[in-house]
DNA sequence: ATATGATGGACGTAG
DNA sequence: TCCATCATAT
C-alpha cells in the first residue's frame, strides 16, 4: 500500500513519511499540499494509527469531505472514523457533548451574524443609546476581536485600554453592551461563532479533566490554512497536541488573507518559537500554473516584507503572457470578459474552466447580465446564500424554537408569523413580563392568561400549542424532515407562499421545498447517523460559502470573491475590478500590514490561474447609482511587465456574438468622448417595420382607467412604469393582482387597487 | 395590527 | 442601487 509514495517529490515525500514530533509544512500555491495531507494521513493509518486518533482540521467542510473521501480510495471505509472538518463545526460537536460543563445544553443554538446583529441592536435600544453612534456591524466587530483574542466581557470591562480605545471612537458603552450581549445569549442557550472557539478554550482551559481526554484522543492533530487561523484556533491545537507533540501545520504566509476576522499571521512566522523541535519542510515546486503565472506572482508578492523564506518555481511550459484589459465602463468589462470566454469555448475549453474573481461580491452584477445574454451558464459562490433568504430562516426559526425555546432570536422572527395578530407591542409586553418575573419568554407564553389580557392572547394560546406540538414529536424521536415537513404545513408558510402567485412568490415556495428536500437528503444520508432536528441544525449553522450544493451540472462559469477562491484552480482565471480604491481597497489601506494583506489577496488570486491569467480593469463604476471615475490599480504595475501584455481594446471593441438590440436596452449611459465609429455602427437600431410606439410621459394629472374588467392581452399605461401589456390577472376582488410586462421596466406584479392604470385602446 | 409609499443612508472579505 | 425605517391610511 505504500506504493502511492512513489509519486512524490523529495520535500513532499518527508512531509508524508514525518511521523512523530512537530511538523510544519510551508505549501506555496499549487505545490501539491492536498495531496500531501491525504497521503499523509493514509501513511499514519498504514502505520498502524487509528482513524479515531486523527484529528484533521480544514477550511471548509467540503474539503474535509473530500478528502476524507480521498483517503477512503486509499485506505477503506477506516476512514469514516477520522475527526475533520472546520474549527467550528469540530468543536461545536465536541461542545454538544461536553457543554453541559458550562451550562449549555446539547442543543444550544447556534447564533449567525444576522442573529447577533439583532440582538445587539436590542441591547442598545434597551440602553437608551443612539443607534447611529452604536452601530451594530462596529460593535459585533468588536466584540470578535476580543473573543477571538480570548478576553472575556470581565476582562474587557477590566482593561482600561479597551475603555479608552472605546472613548475614543465615541463609544465609551461598548463594555456594558459586551457584558450584556454575553448574557443574553448564554440564557438563550446559544452560542455565536466565535463563543464555539472561545468556550471550547474555557472548556479545556477549566476542566482538565476533559482537556485530558481530548488530549490522549487526537494523538495526531493537523491543521490546514494555518496562515488563516487566530490566537483561539492556535491555543485549542496547542492545548490538544501539548501530550504527544504531534501537530502538523500547513500553511503558506504568502496567502494570509483573513486578518479581518483575527487571523494571526504571527501564528506561522512565530510557530518556531513554541516547538524548538520542529521540523520545517518546504513544498516550493508549484505544478498548477505555467512559468509566466508563477513568476508574475513572484514579483508581486517580493513587495512584501513580512514573509518567510521560500523560492517557489514551476517545470510547467512557458505559457502566455497574462493579459491586461482596459475596460471602459464596469458593464463593458462584463461584457468583454462574457464574450472572451464565449469565444474560448471554440478552442476546447469548457465553461468549468473559467472563474472570475472579484474583490466584493456586489461586483458580480455586470458579469451575471453579460453571461446571460450569452446563454453561458454560471454559478456564484457567496453573496446572499440560500439559508439567508429571508423564507429559509423563516422556517429555520420554527426549528430552532422547537430544539431550544431559550432562543429568543428565533422567537422574536416566528412569534407573527404568518401573521396572527401578535404585534410589536404585545411582543414587547411579553418581553417586559419575563424580565419582571424572571422567568423565560416561553414560560410567561405558556401561561399567558396569568399575566396579560388582550385580543392577542387567544393568538398566542394557538402559537404555544403549535409549538408544544413539535416539541411533543421531537421527543417522541420523530426524524427532522417529518417534523420540519410538519411545521412547514401546519403554521401556514407553505401555504402563504402558495398562494402568492407573483414572481418572488414562486421562487421563495421553490426555496422552502428546496429546504425540506434537503431536510430529507439529510436524514436519508446513511452517513448521519443521529437524524434529530437538533443535528441537522448543527449541520446547518456551520456550512460555509464553499459547501454551497450543486444542482447536477458541473459545466459553470464559477463567480466569486477572491476569498472564496481559495484552495481552488482554474484553467483560465480572470481578475477583474483591478482599480484603485477597489483593490487594494480603500478602508483597508490604512497601515502597511493592511496593504501587504491586500497584496496577498492579489497573489492568491492569480495562483489560481494553471494556463491562462486575464486581469481587468474599468475607467468607470458605478457605486451606489453613482458614477466614479477609477484609475488602474498599483498591483497591475507591481508585477513585473516582462509577464504583461496590455490590451487597451477599451470600448472601441466590437464583440462578437452579441445581441446589440437588446443588449443596449436597459445599459447605463455611458458619460464619455463621443462614441467611436464602430461603437456609433454597433450601437445602430434597425428600423422598424411596425407604426412608432407610443411615448410615455409621466405626469400629474394622469387619468386611470376602470381596470374591473382588465383582462390578459390589454395594452395599458402605467404613471411611472410607461407602457406594458398585461399577462396574468388573479384573486378578482379587492385584493385583485395583474402581472404586467411593461416595455422598459420588465414584469411587476401590481395590485389593482392602488396602481394607477390607463387602458390604451 | 397591517399594508403601503416616502425617505435617507450604506460603502467589505466569512464561519 | 438597494434596503431598512418611518409616517400614514385602512
Amino acid at each position: 500500500m505504500i506504493d502511492f509514495l512513489a509519486e512524490l517529490n523529495e520535500p513532499q515525500h518527508q512531509a508524508v513519511t514525518h511521523e512523530n514530533g512537530p511538523l510544519m509544512i510551508i505549501a506555496g500555491a499549487g505545490s501539491g499540499k492536498t495531496r500531501v495531507l491525504t497521503y499523509r494521513i493514509a501513511h499514519l493509518m498504514g502505520s498502524g494509527v487509528d482513524a479515531f486518533n486523527i484529528l484533521s482540521l480544514t477550511f471548509t467542510n467540503k474539503a474535509a469531505e473530500e478528502m476524507r473521501h480521498r483517503i477512503e480510495k486509499i485506505i477503506g471505509s477506516e476512514a469514516k472514523n477520522l475527526w475533520m472538518g472546520t474549527f467550528h463545526s469540530v468543536f461545536a460537536k465536541i461542545l454538544r457533548f461536553e457543554g453541559f460543563r458550562l451550562g449549555y445544553t446539547s442543543n444550544f443554538t447556534i447564533y449567525d451574524t444576522d442573529d447577533s446583529k439583532s440582538l445587539l441592536k436590542t441591547i442598545v435600544k434597551e440602553f437608551n443609546l443612539d443607534d447611529k453612534t452604536y452601530k451594530p456591524n462596529f460593535i459585533l466587530n468588536r466584540i470578535s476581536g476580543a473573543k477571538n483574542n480570548l478576553i472575556s466581557w470581565q476582562m474587557y470591562n477590566e482593561n482600561p485600554v479597551f475603555q479608552a480605545e472605546d472613548i475614543s471612537a465615541q463609544m465609551p458603552e461598548i463594555g456594558r453592551i459586551y457584558k450584556t450581549y454575553a448574557q443574553r445569549c448564554f440564557s438563550a442557550n446559544a452560542m455565536d461563532f466565535d463563543d464555539l472557539l472561545f468556550n471550547t478554550n474555557v472548556l479545556f482551559r477549566d476542566y482538565l479533566d476533559v482537556l485530558n481526554k481530548y488530549q490522549h484522543k487526537f494523538k495526531h492533530v493537523m491543521v490546514d490554512e494555518f496562515q488563516d487561523t487566530n490566537i483561539s484556533q492556535y491555543l485549542i491545537t496547542r492545548k490538544l497536541s501539548a501530550v504527544h507533540q504531534n501537530i502538523c501545520v500547513v500553511g503558506d504566509d504568502a496567502q494570509s488573507i483573513y486578518a479581518f476576522r483575527g487571523a494571526n499571521i504571527q501564528n506561522i512566522l512565530n510557530f518556531k518559537k513554541d516547538y524548538p523541535d520542529l521540523k520545517v519542510v518546504k513544498l516550493e515546486q508549484n505544478y498548477r500554473s505555467t512559468k509566466n503565472i508563477v513568476n508574475a506572482a513572484n514579483s508581486l508578492i517580493a513587495k512584501n516584507k513580512a514573509q518567510l523564506e521560500k523560492k517557489t518555481f514551476s517545470d510547467n511550459e512557458e505559457g502566455d503572457r497574462i493579459e491586461v484589459i482596459k475596460a471602459h465602463s464596469d458593464n463593458e468589462e462584463g461584457k468583454i470578459i462574457a464574450n472572451t470566454i464565449f469565444e474560448s469555448k471554440h478552442q476546447g475549453l469548457r465553461n468549468q474552466d473559467f472563474a472570475i474573481l472579484y474583490r466584493t461580491n456586489a461586483q458580480s452584477r455586470a458579469f451575471e447580465e453579460a453571461l446571460r445574454k450569452l446563454n453561458i451558464k454560471y454559478r456564484i459562490i457567496g453573496g446572499l446564500s440560500f439559508y439567508q433568504r429571508k423564507e429559509i430562516k423563516d422556517l429555520l426559526g420554527y426549528l430552532r424554537y422547537t430544539v431550544n425555546q431559550q432562543d429568543e432570536e428565533a422567537f422574536k422572527r416566528i412569534i407573527n408569523l404568518p401573521k396572527r395578530g401578535i404585534g410589536d407591542s404585545t411582543v414587547a409586553k411579553i418581553v417586559v413580563m419575563a424580565s419582571e418575573n424572571q422567568k423565560s419568554v416561553w414560560e410567561i407564553i405558556c401561561n399567558i392568561k396569568q399575566y396579560l389580557e388582550g385580543r392577542a392572547m387567544n393568538s398566542i394560546e394557538t402559537f404555544t400549542n403549535l409549538i408544544k406540538s413539535y416539541i411533543i414529536m421531537e421527543e417522541e424521536g420523530k426524524d427532522a424532515h417529518t417534523i420540519a415537513m410538519n411545521i412547514a404545513k401546519t403554521t401556514g408558510i407553505l401555504h402563504e407562499l402558495y398562494i402568492d402567485k407573483t414572481v418572488e412568490g414562486v421562487a421563495r415556495h421553490e426555496n422552502v421545498q428546496e429546504l425540506l428536500n434537503s431536510i430529507k437528503q439529510f436524514v436519508d444520508n446513511p452517513e448521519n447517523e443521529d437524524k434529530t432536528l437538533g443535528s441537522f441544525l448543527q449541520t446547518v449553522s456551520l456550512l460555509t460559502n464553499a459547501d454551497q450544493e450543486e444542482d447536477g451540472d458541473p459545466d459553470k462559469v464559477t463567480m466569486m470573491t477572491i476569498h472564496g477562491a481559495k484552495g481552488l484552480e482554474f484553467k483560465h482565471v480572470f481578475v477583474v475590478g483591478l482599480e484603485e480604491n477597489l483593490f487594494p481597497s480603500q478602508m483597508m489601506l490604512r497601515s502597511r500590514e493592511d496593504l501587504e494583506e491586500e497584496r496577498r489577496l492579489f497573489y492568491v488570486a492569480i495562483t489560481r490561474a494553471e494556463k491562462k491569467l486575464t486581469l481587468s480593469y474599468a475607467e468607470q463604476r458605478y457605486n451606489w447609482g453613482k458614477l466614479n471615475f477609477c484609475e488602474k490599480s498599483r498591483f497591475i504595475d507591481e508585477i513585473d511587465p516582462a509577464y504583461l501584455k496590455f490590451d487597451d481594446r477599451g470600448s472601441s471593441y466590437t464583440p462578437k456574438g452579441f445581441d446589440f438590440e437588446s443588449f443596449g436596452r436597459k445599459e447605463r449611459p455611458v458619460v464619455t468622448a463621443p462614441p467611436t465609429r464602430s461603437q456609433a455602427i454597433a450601437n445602430l437600431k434597425p428600423v422598424s417595420q411596425a407604426k412608432p410606439a407610443p411615448v410615455h410621459v409621466p405626469t400629474v394629472d394622469f387619468v386611470p382607467s376602470d381596470t374591473k374588467n382588465l383582462k390578459p392581452g390589454d395594452k395599458v399605461e402605467h404613471q411611472k412604469f410607461g407602457f406594458g401589456e398585461v399577462k396574468k390577472l388573479d384573486n378578482l376582488g379587492p385584493t385583485a393582482k395583474a402581472v404586467i410586462h411593461f416595455d422598459s421596466e420588465g414584469e411587476k406584479t401590481l395590485l389593482l387597487s392602488f396602481a394607477k392604470l390607463r387602458i390604451v385602446e
